[in-house]
DNA sequence: CGCAAAGTTGAGATAGGTCAACTATTGTGG
DNA sequence: CCACAATAGTTGACCTATCTCAACTTTGCG
């Protein structure tokens, strides 16, 4: 269990930015209010009619090429992050410079959370691939929660659930749980957004998925052969196919929240 | 690694110990006047002059004696808890009835932010000694949140912190490293608190602590007296001084917050 | 096409878990 | 108040899951 060097966090490219636009912008301009934030990432957080005024909150959008630094550890914090498209990890920084992959971030939701605390950024955020993500200005959201108590509760509930999901996934579990958990985890997440779920790409890296675990990426392989192997799921490089789910779920141990 | 099966909880003994109660208040819930919550657990959040309209949110007091259970899994939930006095410690529940401990608890801090994503008790919290709890009001809280914007930062801040705890602290390390880390932890939390922070009595079990922190009982103990024999601790039973904080510091790597 | 990076597989090393015996606390009932 | 029972903690010996190191294969990219 003592650490490997597992530092390393994708070259800084700063991709090509969308236009930054400010919230109280002319009918006509489109952009910021088409993220629909409060509806993909923010569900029932809002009543119906004020979805508009929600939109406020996005500064702007930008897009990621893969590799790509959304926030650096140390940086000050003044945005939560929805992603809109793509996938991105996010880590906290272990003093020894190492980091650890705090979750990864698919679309319809909402990263930074841990960077509050400290009012600066606690790690950083990656795109893994080229991604779309909306800049939500932090004061304007806690403004936004005076006139919009549920939004309140919303943030709080995404808050929670990361603190759940993490307290969770790197429990008291052999190399075989953590894995199937963690494919079962992406499955659902993907579901949630309407995507196909039994079959998809895993954009991650072996070490990043070892990083986030606590494993070898060694072992992260021998477990994803080990699946295969007992049929289970279908693996050939980046792509994944969940073959027996049922079995995947026993192995997994009970759905957690996040997915 | 393998799960091994740490599942007890310390029943919720209801031991005959009761005699002394200041005043005779039945089942040990108190007035909750001048909990004084948000001086002491959200510092910074309310202006001055407010502070008496937040401890509207206080809407009951209780005093619980060791092993007593603040909440259970799966009960409806519908407030936080602040610490006043004592220890508690809360966990979450793996479908196999396993229980991981998130956090323990000390005075001043603020529990059960882990249940609000679901809405009801993802785990249980259950008090190590005798310790006085007020109840916050969950909507009474969101109330209050849309009067004192700060509030809402402030909250945000306590999710968002141990989110960052908890994904550190699990982090690539081992058992020394955990355990001189936890015991760092402990000792700022207390230092925070204006407590005598260097000499400390652990009030959670070896098995408790094990939990915490992903180890063995075992473990724990034979890392203790290694911590010992080296000269960094002293350690008898639950009574724990730290000789040489400099060299704990370098076990433990640096600073969480939390700690 | 060929190199570099990522992933897989094998063999051996080890941190920490498990089992078990023993000691120290703590609580209990006579 | 003491002896004893129950519980909690410590220590030792051994075992195993996972890490490490290393060779090899595949994939991706210029």
């Amino acid at each position: 269990m003592a650490g490997r060097k597992s530092a390393a966090a994708g070259g800084g490219r700063t991709g090509p930015l969308a236009a930054r636009r400010r919230s109280a912008e002319p009918d006509g301009i489109l952009p910021c209010s088409r993220c629909q934030v409060a509806a993909r990432c923010l569900p029932g957080s809002v009543p119906e009619g004020q979805i508009v005024q929600v939109e406020s909150m996005v500064t702007q959008q930008r897009v990621l090429r893969a590799g790509a630094v959304l926030f650096r550890a140390g940086e000050e914090f003044s945005s939560l992050f929805a992603v809109r498209s793509g996938c991105l990890k996010s880590t906290v920084i272990d003093v020894d410079g190492r980091e650890h992959i705090l979750n990864f971030h698919l679309p319809g939701e909402v990263l930074g959370f841990a960077s509050i605390y400290q009012r600066r950024h606690a790690g950083n955020a990656i795109a893994l691939t080229t991604s779309t993500v909306c800049y939500l200005s932090f004061s304007e959201v806690l403004r936004l929660s005076q006139q919009f108590p549920e939004l309140i509760l919303g943030l709080l509930r995404i808050a929670s659930r990361s603190a759940l999901y993490t307290g969770r996934l790197t429990g008291d579990h052999n190399a075989v749980v953590r894995v199937a958990a963690f494919l079962k985890s992406l499955s659902g997440r993907l579901r949630a957004q309407g995507r196909q779920s039994s079959e998809f790409s895993l954009v991650m890296s072996r070490e990043d998925i070892a990083n986030h675990l606590r494993l070898a990426p060694e072992t992260v392989s021998r477990v994803l052969t080990q699946l295969r192997q007992q049929g289970v799921i279908s693996a050939r490089g980046k792509a994944v196919r969940l073959l027996d789910e049922e079995r995947l779920q026993g192995l997994a141990g009970p759905m957690l929240p996040y997915g």
